[in-house]
RNA sequence: GGGCCUUUAGCUCAGCGGUUUAGAGCGCUCGCCUCACACGCGAGAGGUCGUAGGUUCAAAUCCUACAAGGCCCACCA
């Protein structure tokens, strides 16, 4: 219904004729080929909870949904799938290949985002966007192109991630490092003299990598290491291969670790590759691109690397030239995606520089252009940047933007590398595009203004409408795994290509783990499916619950019993419906029929505490989510709702057993409910919805998806006041018959004094003289005779007369003068010294300054009201006196 | 090796630029199928705020050190 109605359209013209301002939040894509898990549940709460929030005050509210084409996740899938029908990718072909993962894409593509809609988000579906569609391929392309032709991409040779499982290059941050029990090797290293003789000496070298030896082209030891200096420019003998290879001396060699001497194998190590380059070393690559070794590895050529390397450290065994054999743990790199243990490896790769987009990125969050939320993450971005390395783009698979790089054919068929020309479309016949594709992330960086329309421009050649309209962003929501890959090249991205930061907030939710304190993962079976949660609480119930988990950055350890509490808040607010609902006239949908008419005005004390309890909450909401505290705004809605409106409100208002309330008031509960819902609406849009429609009588369209946050109503203090007086003698009564074992149904003779402290402390309640508050005392505590004194004695006394037994009881804390007197002047001292501090902190300029507007208002009406806590304070212990 | 985070009730956690009696949910105890709701109602028990110092009229909150647990980054072969 929301969704044919048009309600989460946004619409560019009413930002461009400035009727309205936008709010803006582009969703992380999921990739194509995931399945709603808890994390998305978690960020599509918190977002759906703005986006509804900001609809319903009046923004124009836009909440852009995609997909990302996931780039080795999706070719894995497919190639997994194509594998198990009996057809392998190399078979097929690059054309034939795509073809499948395009299909497969449109079977199953959609329904990650179809799992979304059930959880409620309220995306403008029109603007549904894809990493691989038409626009931001040319986007993608157009990027490219523009860094190139800035001198911000380059290719070159250098050591690269390689996983040969999926035989690709990977970027530092998809690398994960983990411990693996594996050995330390001490080989000896023959010496040799000028001759080429072995003189009998050995070098000893500490490695983890025998099966590298036949790469190694030097030894390096310490320049100040006397064990070894008279070695330092002789040669050595590679053991395996026998070739000579120098000593050289440097000084990132720790003399204290293994041997004090290491193995430089700049063709397989990013240290030895930096030594290497000091001392001009060649460098020899033995490696295939599957993780055998090559001809270079003579003997061993052909041999997978871990074969490899049990055959070398066999062999050196039997030449006698291994000399230990330790347990070491070793530091092992492995990829994030197929886990497969990570060569550093040489190749031709693609990369941009990251230095020259990273200092305007590092500047937009330093001068506030770009606040995290919570605040500390921006240190980590901060690191981040500041040691910011060069990115390696192009990743040899296929699924994914191919890189827009032509090479010319020589009539030998082959390519001429180094004429390539960069360019969105082929320079013409005769050339060939580089096979390589994309990092996806190289088209996710676009995403806050790709998915806008960028980089096409309007007829008269400014930007497109929703991208003048739309960017950027309000808000960007997501979690701390993706800070670097996504969030941080995001603002680079923006700055660079559109000169503004692509949002102005960050909100970096916890991450979801399971009861222990785990990561929810597929392989150890421990995951909750949101979907499934929905299915047994209902999504409203998901919802809630994760908003109320949702503590500013804290991780969130959830058990799946946790969604109890949101089913029963929604199953609350259903019943509480029912209250006065069941009045009302309906239809066989169970509709009304009649309109109760517009909500009266609050007439009765309870009334008027409602009210202003109503206001207070919807105000406490909004500082809250200003804030990003989801979890207060949850709880504070929860407390209203389920404290003040069920435990109270519907308790002292509602008809006896038998009688029907009037028109009246049921118009006012009416008017009230409807705010209640507004108000919850962004937490729990399915039951409020649905409740709406059983309220009145509304036109089709008149959805409370589209409907405004609550408006401000009038407030009442002093009755606001009185009836907390009410609740606290009930509560006294209440205390009282437990404590006696008064049966439920009893009811109960009470006699309250009023104690002057209640008057003079502006309370003026005299609930002698109030029907009303007798009314809500003898319903709620079960009282059937109710005597009132007001004024004159300080000693009070309820008395409750059951049976044959009369009993009377003191109200607790109200009954000793001194005390009570010492207890007033310990009150004004305190509030006295916490005015100071809150003057002392408004006196302060650069809070004042610095602290958001709402705030200092909070602080200034803090200051307000204990000056006048004070004085009323002060009167009191005066009339005491 | 650097950096960050956490430590508050039996459990999971709030507690925000220091100030009233440190709160919630779950669990627990007692009493209730009271005509919206037992997915509920009423009343309760339960806390040396990790430890030790310091600043302050005042500290769970600010500072220092320590302890325990977790995370991120980094080229000890």
């Amino acid at each position: 219904y929301w969704e044919a109605a048009g309600v989460f359209h946004a619409d560019p013209e009413r930002v461009l004729s400035g009727e309205r301002q936008p709010f803006v939040i582009p969703m992380p894509p999921p990739n194509v080929t995931g399945r709603l898990h808890m994390g998305h549940a978690l960020q599509d709460t918190v977002q759906d909870l703005l986006v509804r929030f900001h609809r319903a005050r009046g923004f124009e509210t836009l909440w852009i949904p995609g997909t990302d084409h996931a780039g080795i996740a999706t070719q894995n899938v497919v190639e997994r799938d194509l594998r198990a029908r009996g057809i392998e990718r190399k078979a097929i072909g690059r054309d034939a290949f795509l073809e499948h993962v395009w299909s497969w894409k449109a079977e199953y593509g959609g329904a990650i985002l179809e799992q979304k809609r059930r959880l409620g988000d309220s995306c403008d579906w029109r603007f549904e966007r894809f990493t691989m569609d038409d626009g931001l391929s040319r986007a993608v392309q157009h990027t490219f192109v523009t860094l190139y032709e800035q001198g911000l991409i380059y290719r070159g040779d250098y050591l690269v991630n390689w996983d040969p499982d999926n035989q690709t290059v990977l970027s530092n941050e998809e690398v994960d490092t983990v411990e693996r029990n594996g050995s330390l090797w001490t080989v000896r290293y023959p010496v040799v003299d000028a001759a080429g003789q072995d003189t009998g000496e050995f070098l000893r070298v500490a490695t983890t990598r025998p099966e590298t030896i036949p790469a190694d082209v030097a030894v390096a030891v310490h320049p100040d290491d006397a064990r070894f200096t008279h070695l330092v420019g002789q040669s050595v003998r590679v053991p395996t291969t026998d070739r000579l290879v120098p000593v050289v001396a440097d000084d990132v060699i720790k003399m204290d670790f293994g041997a004090g001497a290491l193995k430089v194998t700049p063709g397989h190590s990013e240290i030895d590759f930096e030594i290497g380059k000091r001392h001009n070393l060649p460098v020899l690559s033995i490696l295939n691109a599957d993780g055998s070794l090559n001809e270079l590895a003579g003997a061993y050529a052909g041999l997978d690397r871990f074969v490899a390397k049990k055959q070398i450290v066999k062999d050196l065994d039997a030449l006698g030239l291994l000399e230990r054999t330790e347990d070491y743990v070793v530091q092992t790199p492995v990829s994030s995606r197929s886990g497969a243990v990570i060569e550093p490896l040489i190749s031709p790769q693609w990369y941009v520089s990251m230095k020259p987009l990273a200092e305007p990125a590092i500047a937009a969050v330093k001068d506030g252009t770009v606040r995290f939320h919570p605040e500390r993450w921006q240190n980590e971005y901060f690191r981040w940047l500041d040691d910011v390395r060069d990115w390696p783009v192009s990743r040899q698979l296929w699924w994914g933007h191919r890189i827009p790089v032509w090479y010319p054919t020589r009539a030998d068929g082959t390519r001429d590398e180094a004429a390539f020309v960069v360019s969105v479309d082929s320079p013409g016949q005769g050339f060939v595009q580089d096979d390589d594709t994309l990092d996806t992330w190289f088209s996710s960086w676009l995403w806050p203004f790709a998915t806008l329309g960028w980089p096409e421009t309007a007829q008269d050649g400014g930007p497109m409408p929703a991208m003048k309209a739309f960017y950027p962003a309000s808000v960007l929501v997501s979690a701390h795994d993706i800070l670097f890959f996504w969030i941080a090249r995001m603002i680079m991205a923006g700055l660079h290509f559109t000169g503004e930061a692509p949002f102005r907030d960050v909100f970096i939710t916890g991450m979801v783990k399971d009861k222990q304190g785990r990561k929810m993962s597929k392989s150890v079976g421990n995951g909750i499916d949101p979907l499934d949660m929905a299915d047994q609480y209902g999504a409203d119930a998901v919802r809630f619950t994760l908003a109320t988990l949702c503590a500013q950055g804290q991780d969130i350890k959830l058990d799946a019993s946790g969604f109890e509490g949101g089913r029963n808040f929604a199953n609350k607010l259903w019943n509480a419906f029912n209250v006065f609902g069941r009045f009302l006239d309906t239809d066989d949908a169970a509709h009304p029929t009649t309109d109760v008419g517009p909500s009266p005005a609050p007439e009765s004390l309870a009334e008027r505490w409602v009210v202003t309890r109503l206001s207070e909450t919807v105000t406490a909401v909004e500082e809250a989510l200003a804030k990003y505290r989801m979890s207060e705004a949850a709880q504070t809605v929860y407390d209203f709702v389920w404290g003040d409106v069920c435990d109270w409100f519907l308790e002292v208002s509602k008809p006896a057993p038998g009688e029907a309330p009037d028109a009246r008031s049921l118009a006012f509960s009416v008017g009230l409910y409807e705010d209640v819902l507004r108000l919850v609406h962004p937490f729990m849009p399915f039951v409020t919805e649905e409740l709406w429609w059983k309220l009145r009588p509304r036109p089709a369209g008149d959805a409370l998806a589209a409907a405004a946050w609550p408006a401000p109503r009038e407030t009442f203090p002093e009755d606001a006041a009185a009836f907390a007086l009410v609740q606290g003698v009930v509560t006294e009564i209440r205390q009282i018959r437990a404590k006696y074992n008064v049966p439920p149904g009893k009811k109960i003779s009470a006699h309250l004094t009023a104690i002057t402290t209640w008057e003079a402390s502006g309370l003026a309640v005299d609930i002698g003289s109030s029907s009303e508050a007798q009314a809500y005392i003898r319903r709620m505590a079960g009282v059937d005779e109710l005597t009132v004194m007001a004024g004159g004695s300080f000693a009070a006394s309820a008395t409750a007369v059951f049976g044959q037994i009369d009993i009377v009881v003191p109200l607790e804390g109200m009954i000793d003068l001194d005390a009570e007197r010492a207890r007033l002047a310990k009150e004004i001292d305190a509030k006295r010294g916490f005015l100071r501090s809150v003057e002392g902190k408004l006196s302060n300029e650069t809070f004042v300054s610095r602290a958001p507007e709402a705030v200092v208002a909070t602080e200034r009406q803090k200051a307000a009201d204990a000056a006048a806590q004070i004085a009323a304070l002060e009167a009191t212990l005066a009339d005491l006196g």
